[in-house]
RNA sequence: GGCUGGGUAGCUCAGGUGGUUAGAGCGAGGGUCUCAUAAUCCCUAGGUCGGCGGUUCGAGUCCGCCUUCAGCCA
């Protein structure tokens, strides 16, 4: 039987709207999962969506719909993209599967029976406005901005997972199976978090339940109680596991989720699996590893410039984006320009140039040549090398190691470095053409032999090329695969098979052009048209609506007084997160401000701005500052907010109404 | 505040255990070839290797202090 490799991305909350970080995600476990089917193992991809929580049940019922015909709704978002990419996921899992909710409950039960689950109170403080809990860290901001008002300590009954219990056996995971947790700095952050300077006891029970929602899995046996997020969700790997492919090969998780991958998640495990008479402050037993999953892999994120990117920033990068390309472009670039665990900088010229450097100069014009010469110096028959000068020697000898230490790289998770590296040898290739003359080789009857050789060795290149990165770029690694006279799909080639210096089948075919140049200047001044006043396009996730507030009459409104106010200075509150000071001229005179739109907007673009200021509305102290006004912003509460914004001609001080 | 990890050419980053003129890719400037997707190839970057001090015959490379950025602290 041969290996099997079992990869997993996180299951995506539904409700969000995909992005970079999501299709970067999924983009690797498929590379992954393609690569180790080259591989000649036996895969098994499972990616899928998150569908319970408060979010839901909330926007739903605003909706009047139930909240499964919303995640129903919402949940192709994400399954119809990946289909659009091409991913080859085995599986999509969704935690309203009837199987999924099955196995929570009867690993809940389990659990309950053997006391790793108990029944207590939780007690803690709860954020009114966020409506859930905070932590300490959380309520400490909070009441540095001077919002300790909203929140409440708050007592509920609760259900508890005993994670303290498996402290020990987790501690002894981390040392003596290092490779548990990538890149090794991330699982120093997991050991920092259970044994904080070598200390023990830090772990607390984990509160697994919530009687507050009702979109969840019911608790066996205690209908008032749903079990809640982590529990319910991690659980995905387990249900929707394909028999016989436990456990876990491969998980990717984004770095923010990793320690509910590398702490909870073999915890729960742990729990599962253990047996009478193991010692839970002994060793960890080899059975016990050998169920956990072999490796969580946390990656980086994709940042704009220095900041993370935020929705009205308009600074989302979008799936769309990246694959205005092709999806191989955006593959592509997703693999080659992020090292795996750090986070990276997306700009959208540093993508094309990528693209046009490595693509379309590099391996696609590479191609283009050498099968031009094919054709025109040999009808496209692949001729065979026999006179090797040192060159010629030096050639092969790197084209025989090409695709050793490309394999080598990818088995440590490195797609960068095998990229990189495989693209260097294609500069080396072009070297070579150069120094080796093919088109004066041609013209010179003596010079034949040593022709066929160059010609030979530049297809050899360019077939290892084409199943190398035909897990990076399927559809791209197939063209160039039928381009030269290769027969089948090269995602069927296995890598082990794989020779060097096989024999060439069939005449190459036509060279068509790999990847189009792409011309950044069009395309710059494509993109910069449609952004205005509205930093990004309309959501295509449903709006979570809010209830209708009671109707006021009339005069109660015109009591309001609106005005609008130019921006004239804006600077961003230190120690704040939200808050922007702005002074704004009201026509009539000019007032500081204060507004907690910092997450959506720098203080550049607000200056020279227009806004609709609350004019009437008594000044408040906020931060040290006083505010003489209020802006206007639109916004749901998934969303930051979109200034309202008074057509370019209307002057500060015009009344709106 | 505690614990990590960073601050090296315009940009993105390499630089095991200290040792001649600190490297790569991209971008930019100049030149070349013509097989090729105005592609290739060659040359060009005068970088106080965040700052100060120390150890050493000799330090991006070790030690101390400072500064700054990021991550984790349920």
């Amino acid at each position: 039987m041969s290996k099997r490799f079992y990869i997993t991305t996180p299951i995506y909350y539904v409700n969000d709207k995909p992005h970079i970080g999501h299709t970067y995600t999924t983009v690797l476990a498929d590379v992954f999962a393609r690569h180790h089917r080259m591989m000649g193992e036996e895969v098994y991809f499972l990616t899928g969506t998150d569908e319970h929580g408060q979010k839901i049940e909330k926007t739903a019922a605003a909706r009047g719909i139930t909240p499964q015909q919303l995640a129903d709704e919402v949940m192709p978002n994400f399954e119809n993209l990946w289909k659009r990419m091409g991913l080859t996921n085995d599986h999509f899992v969704r935690t309203t599967h009837a199987q999924h909710k099955a196995v929570v409950q009867e690993r809940f039960k389990q659990l309950l029976d053997t006391g790793d689950i108990y029944k207590a109170t939780y007690k803690g403080l709860y954020s009114v406005s966020d409506e859930a809990y905070v932590t300490e860290t959380q309520a400490k901001e909070l009441q540095t901005q001077g919002l300790a008002h909203q929140l409440v300590e708050l007592e509920e009954e609760s259900y508890f997972f005993k994670l303290s219990t498996y402290e020990h056996w987790l501690i002894q995971l981390y040392e003596k199976y290092p490779d548990f947790a990538l890149p090794d700095f991330r699982l120093n952050e997991v050991k920092q978090f259970v044994a904080p300077g070598g200390a023990r006891g830090n772990l607390q029970d984990l509160s697994i339940s919530r009687t507050s929602i009702t979109w969840g899995i019911p608790v066996p046996g205690d209908d008032r109680h749903v079990v809640y997020v982590w529990f319910d969700a991690l659980l995905n790997y387990l249900s929707a596991c394909r028999e016989g492919f436990w456990p876990p090969t491969l998980q990717l998780v984004g770095k923010d989720i990793l320690r509910f991958h590398a702490v909870y998640w073999p915890a729960f495990l742990m729990a599962m699996f253990r047996q009478e008479g193991e010692d839970l402050n002994g060793e960890l037993p080899a059975r016990i590893r050998a169920l956990l999953p072999k490796t969580i892999l946390a990656h980086g994120w994709w940042l704009m410039g220095e900041d993370k990117m935020s929705k009205s920033k308009g600074n989302i990068v979008r799936p769309d984006d990246l694959l205005r390309f092709g999806n191989d472009a955006g593959r592509y670039f997703l693999l080659r320009d992020m090292q795996i665990g750090h986070d990276r900088s997306f700009s959208f010229e540093g993508f094309m140039e990528r693209l046009n450097a490595d693509l379309a100069n590099g391996l696609g014009n590479l191609a283009s040549r050498s099968l031009s010469m094919l054709q025109r110096y040999r009808g496209g028959v692949v001729p065979v090398a026999v006179l090797f000068d040192d060159l010629d020697r030096e050639v092969a000898e790197q084209g025989r190691k090409i695709a050793p230490v490309y394999l080598a790289l990818a088995e440590k998770h490195d797609f960068s470095g095998a990229l990189d590296h495989l693209w260097a040898y294609l500069r080396y290739l072009d070297g070579y053409i150069v120094k080796a003359e093919p088109w004066k080789l041609a013209k010179d009857d003596a010079n034949q032999a040593k022709l066929d050789t160059v010609l030979c060795q530049l297809y050899r290149s360019l077939r290892a090329t084409a199943i190398l990165v035909a897990p990076v770029m399927p559809e791209l690694a197939q063209q160039l695969w039928e381009s030269l006279g290769m027969a089948g799909k090269v995602v069927e080639q296995r890598f082990a098979d794989f020779q060097y210096e096989a024999s060439a089948p069939g005449p190459v075919g036509e060279p068509k052009p790999l990847f189009q140049r792409i011309d950044k200047e069009t395309v710059m001044k494509e993109m910069a048209e449609p952004t205005l006043a509205a930093p990004t396009a309309v959501a295509e996730t449903p709006v979570e609506y809010a209830p209708l507030k009671e109707n006021i009459d009339y005069d109660t409104f015109s009591k309001t007084d609106l005005r609008v106010g130019l921006v004239i200075t804006a600077e961003a509150v230190p120690k704040s997160k939200k808050l922007i000071k702005m002074t704004v001229d009201l026509g009539f005179e000019t007032r500081t401000i204060l507004g907690g739109i910092k997450e959506a907007y720098t203080p550049e673009e607000l200056v020279g701005r227009k806004i609709v200021v609350v004019a009437n509305l008594a000044p408040r102290t906020l931060m040290g500052f006083e505010s003489q006004g209020m802006l206007l912003a639109a916004s749901d509460s998934n969303s930051m907010p979109y200034l309202i914004a008074p057509p370019a001609d209307a002057k500060p001080g015009f009344i709106v109404k």
